[in-house]
RNA sequence: GGGCGCUUAACUCAGCGGUAGAGUGCCAUCCUCACACGGUGGAAGUCGUAGGUUCAAAUCCUACAGCGCCCACCA
């Protein structure tokens, strides 16, 4: 196959064309392994060697699952890529690799999604009714439901299309039944009449997670209530007059001795002329405004729990829209502002208005529409949850659960410490609708099937509760119910506890609180499969229970002003957009680049603009490789075919624990030079970093460390060390041609599998190529991660082309001094008096005169460091020979400003290595290194003052 | 009212106890048969401020300032 790449890497079609290719050869879908089968052979493709008691590793990761009416934003496409990076690196690695995707049927904004278009044609949802309107959003959902997972592919998500599921599927909704009647059953289930969270504009209840407070400006009304036979008045401080109209108390502290004689007597309310009581309560501060306090035990949560307490009527005044109903007298009909409005207006104009001052207040917003919420008095669901959480503290102190970050833990169990119950039921219709009926006798049955009759009056005419649940209530349970529960099946005893969780910060206590509180509850008591369990690494966790071993929070992602994204700023930045101008390998490469734990993404473009180089700058070096090979295949020199025979045993992942270990290295790497042996060194060490920082989600360390290999040592030194030998200027050059071109590609081929999981599309479409489109494995992602053998790390190759390269970058140096022309070569004289550096510089000499520009060079044996155009180092002298005159002003500034820094430098080592608390106190290796790091600075300090010496001689 | 994070080169960010780093941008130079999305060389930071701990602090502690986030039923 002829190589004739593009000279300028093109993500587009080439990404398209690998994304469709992965979805369609259902290279991750992974089958539920039987007992027999998961032991010899592979199942995910691979077809990786088992561990020695014959199991593979297991590593389950469940995608959160993105609402059906989602678009792809950064946050989504920063989730994707670590997950993408460490489910590609686990299957890499050998493990059966699960990956479980999914859409969430989100209730509320699927609702509102369908109202809007059904607003569009001038109708509301209660004019096609509950049963025509669920129908209208199942069709909704099966025309633009798909979106965002489509968009997902384009990122490359290594997902089991397979295994997809909407939480709303039958299995699902079956399985939500099962655990809303569990636990009613248990009692932890309750129906009751609560002041809760209302969204007026969804009419719907909420829950306290889905109110966002938002504090503003607002104002502190005090209202005077005369108290009814006395001259005298009780004043009462309020940011929301207007519930005054509701009150059916004012409280003040037991203790307080200004309301004393007061306790006990009543008041009239003013407006409304009803009489009402002065309790006694905790309610009422006496620290706070005049310490007297009114009660409205129906539109606030403490004011209604003071009702509780006292018997006190509940006067609730407003209706699901947040009008005001007729308990509001004159007032009804009116919107709550506008009663506010109308209230003040008729307090000052009565002379009950004595004070309003300016008051900061924290206002809750609905989640998903931005509606100030109502605290409102209905009759709802609720989880009890104590018990609940407490088992989901439990597991975390105990470390059966990590969370990475670790500051997150404390965020968590803090939150778990505060719980209050949960409200789960919701006035929609789209949703899982409560297993809950009604007779009119009052009964309510709760069963998994619609009971025939009335367990307690045997009327057979009930009704279904008409409120659903949270959407968070079924999503809670995924874990689980996607592995076949309440059934016990393979794919628990196989895939639960899943390994991972990786999600926003966002929704920890949303989706991951409730995961680990329902996990431990529903999966009491399950084991993972014994061998499967401690082959993939948890052998040390008792709790199976649990829905996942280890949470990683990841950052968020904002935009270069470091702003929060979102709609209503205008600032979000559009994944695909940049997708489409950078590509998603950039892309991706960028977002790992920048996730360093715990702190959140300002995303840059010009970061993805270098990363996009990067891209171009594999896809050249592929180029070049390519080019060499057909070359070398046609001089006769090499036989492509046969050299990737060779490397196909090493190329299937082979497992820890396996005595053969042949993806270790870089397979059919035959180093022979100094460059040879330096980049296989640097090669394992880079593999070795790159893996640890993938264990522990150093994504940035590990994109750098590849990036740094692959540019700087790999493409600026390695490549152009070797060249020459690629092109062999006689026969007895052609052998080791066919070694250098071997080399090449098989160092190309691991780094390929080295970048593969940060990188996919660029990495498979070049690995294809590499075995002229018929590779051993049908992709790359199936091949081996490599591993790093510390064995093949080669200290003296590593220091002695840190020589090689520092005499060079010397050179290159005292050519931009002396203003050589590029194109010029020029002689060097070099001085070293360690004759094991000589000799080494000797043997590399055609390297440094072609990556010097350098004519010849002659050894010398005198110091050079007197000469203009020359430089030192501890290790060597050299003289570039240029008559061209160096100008001398700029020449001593450079060097005086050497000097100072040295200078500075020695001063202080001197300084503390004269220092005996440093010397007694201070390792011994930081001592000696800073022994060995003056003496050299002294002997270069000598040289440069000499060299300032003589240009002060023949200055001028 | 509680809790948390950030402040390092012009910009975006790493580093988090032992000689200040990267990408972009900038300057100079070179279109040398992989790559100008490139090569080579270079300039650029008293690591927010003030104290403290330490032989040693960008790195640990304290306070302060600025920015930002999360949680919270006190009127």
């Amino acid at each position: 196959m002829p190589h004739d790449l593009p000279k300028a890497y093109e993500p587009g079609a080439i990404e398209a064309r690998w994304a469709e290719y992965w979805v369609r050869e259902k290279l991750f879908s992974v089958p539920t392994p039987s007992k027999a089968e998961d032991s010899a052979q592979g199942i995910a493709g691979g077809g990786a060697r088992a561990t020695s008691d014959g199991r593979r590793p297991v590593f389950t990761l469940l995608l959160p699952p993105p609402n059906v009416t989602g678009r792809l934003h950064m946050g989504h496409m920063l989730n994707q890529t670590q997950m993408d990076i460490i489910v590609r690196w686990h299957r890499m690695r050998g493990f059966l690799t699960l990956w479980l995707p999914g859409t969430d049927h989100a209730g509320i904004a699927t609702q509102m999604m369908v109202e809007r278009q059904l607003a569009s044609e001038g109708k509301k949802r209660r004019d096609l009714g509950r049963e025509a309107f669920i129908e209208r959003v199942w069709e909704w959902k099966r025309h633009y439901g798909g979106a965002i997972l489509d968009q997902m592919k384009r990122l490359g998500a290594s997902v089991d299309w397979d295994r997809e599921y909407f939480t709303m599927d039958d299995g699902l909704s079956r399985a939500v039944i099962e655990v809303f009647v569990r636990l009613y059953e248990e009692g932890l289930i309750y129906r009751g009449k609560y002041i809760v969270n209302w969204c007026p504009r969804c009419e719907t209840a909420i829950s306290d997670l889905e109110v966002k407070h938002e504090e503003v400006q607002g104002k502190l009304f005090e209202i005077r209530y005369p108290v009814v036979g006395a001259d005298e008045f009780i004043v009462v401080a309020t940011t929301r007059p207007e519930t005054m109209l509701g009150d059916t108390a004012v409280a003040v502290n037991e203790k307080d001795e200004r309301y004393k004689h007061l306790q006990g007597k009543n008041v009239l309310l003013p407006l409304m002329n009803r009489e009402i009581p002065i309790i006694t309560d905790e309610l009422a501060n006496p620290e706070f405004g005049t310490g007297a306090v009114k009660v409205t035990p129906a539109h606030d949560p403490n004011d209604f729990q003071a009702g509780l307490r006292h018997n006190l009527p509940q006067i609730d005044l407003m209706d699901e829209h947040a009008h005001m109903n007729q308990n509001a007298g004159p007032y009804a009909g009116l919107s709550r502002y506008a009663a506010r409005e109308r209230v003040l207006e008729d307090l000052r104009a009565q002379g009950f208005l004595v004070g309003e001052k300016d008051y900061t207040i924290a206002i809750g917003k609905c989640d998903r529409c931005g509606t100030v919420v109502e605290p409102r008095l209905s009759t709802q669901w609720f989880i009890k949850i104590k018990p609940l959480a407490d088992r989901a503290t439990e597991v975390v102190e105990n470390g059966e659960i990590t969370i990475v970050p670790e500051n997150y833990k404390q965020i968590y169990l803090n939150w778990m410490h505060n719980i209050h119950d949960w409200c789960i039921s919701r006035q929609l219709w789209w949703g899982h609708r409560i297993p809950a009926w009604h007779c009119k006798c009052g009964e309510i049955i709760v069963a998994r099937e619609a009971p025939a009759k009335c367990s307690k009056c045997g009327e057979s005419e009930l009704k279904q509760d008409t409120d659903v649940l949270d959407t968070w209530f079924s999503s809670g349970l995924l874990p689980f119910t996607t592995l076949g529960w309440p059934e016990k099946t393979r794919d628990q005893e196989v895939f639960y506890p899943t390994t991972l969780l990786i999600t926003a910060y966002e929704i920890l206590f949303f989706w991951v609180a409730r995961m680990i509180m329902f996990g431990c509850h529903f999966m009491k008591g399950h084991q993972q499969d014994p061998a499967l369990k401690q082959a993939s690494g948890w052998a040390d966790k008792k709790d199976d229970s649990v829905p996942f071993r280890q949470v990683y929070i990841h950052a968020l992602v904002r935009d270069a002003d470091r702003q929060k994204m979102s709609k209503t700023k205008g600032n979000v930045i559009d994944p695909l957009e940049i997708i489409q101008r950078f590509g998603t390998d950039a892309t991706r490469f960028t977002l790992a680049a920048m996730a360093a734990p715990g702190t959140d993404i300002a995303f840059s473009e010009s970061r993805t603009d270098g990363y996009r180089a990067f891209a171009n700058k594999i896809w050249n070096a592929a180029r070049f490789m390519f080019m060499n090979v057909d070359r070398a295949e046609q001089a006769g020199v090499w036989k492509q075919q046969e050299f990737l025979k060779g490397l196909e045993a090493g190329l299937r992942p082979a497992l820890a624990g396996s005595e053969t270990r042949p993806h270790m290295g870089v397979p059919g790497f035959q180093p022979l030079t100094l460059e040879d042996h330096w980049i296989l060194s640097r090669f394992h060490r880079v593999t070795k970093d790159v893996n640890e920082a993938w264990q522990t989600y150093r994504f940035h360390e590990a994109a750098n460390r590849i990036y740094d290999f692959f540019w700087g040592d790999f493409c600026d030194w390695y490549i152009e060390l070797m060249k020459p030998r690629l092109a062999p200027q006689n026969d007895a050059e052609q052998a080791s041609a066919g070694v250098a071109c071997g080399n090449l590609v098989s160092l190309f081929e691991a780094s390929l599998r080295l970048l593969h999981p940060v990188m996919p599309f660029i990495t498979e479409e070049i690995w294809h190529a590499v075995y002229d489109g018929h590779p051993p494995l049908k992709s790359i992602a199936l091949a081996a991660y490599p591993q790093a053998d510390e064995q093949q790390f080669d200290l003296a190759a590593e220091t002695n082309m840190a020589i090689v390269q520092d005499l060079i970058v010397s050179v290159r140096n005292l050519r931009a001094e002396l203003k050589v022309e590029q194109k010029q070569k020029v002689p060097i004289q070099v001085y070293s008096q360690d004759a094991e550096i000589k000799s080494l510089l000797e043997q590399n000499q055609s390297a440094i005169q072609r990556l010097a520009g350098v004519e010849s060079v002659t050894f010398v044996e005198t110091s050079l460091s007197q000469l203009a155009g020359a430089r030192s180092t501890a290790r060597f002298d050299v003289h570039v020979v240029y008559e061209k005159k160096i100008d001398v002003a700029a020449e001593r500034q450079r060097l005086t400003k050497e000097l100072e820094q040295m200078e500075k430098e020695i001063a202080s080592s001197t300084r503390q290595l004269g220092n005996e608390q440093f010397l007694a106190k201070a390792p011994a290796k930081v001592v000696e290194g800073m022994r060995q790091r003056l003496a050299e600075l002294e002997v270069l300090r000598e040289k440069v003052r000499s060299s300032l010496d003589q240009l002060g001689r023949s200055g001028k």
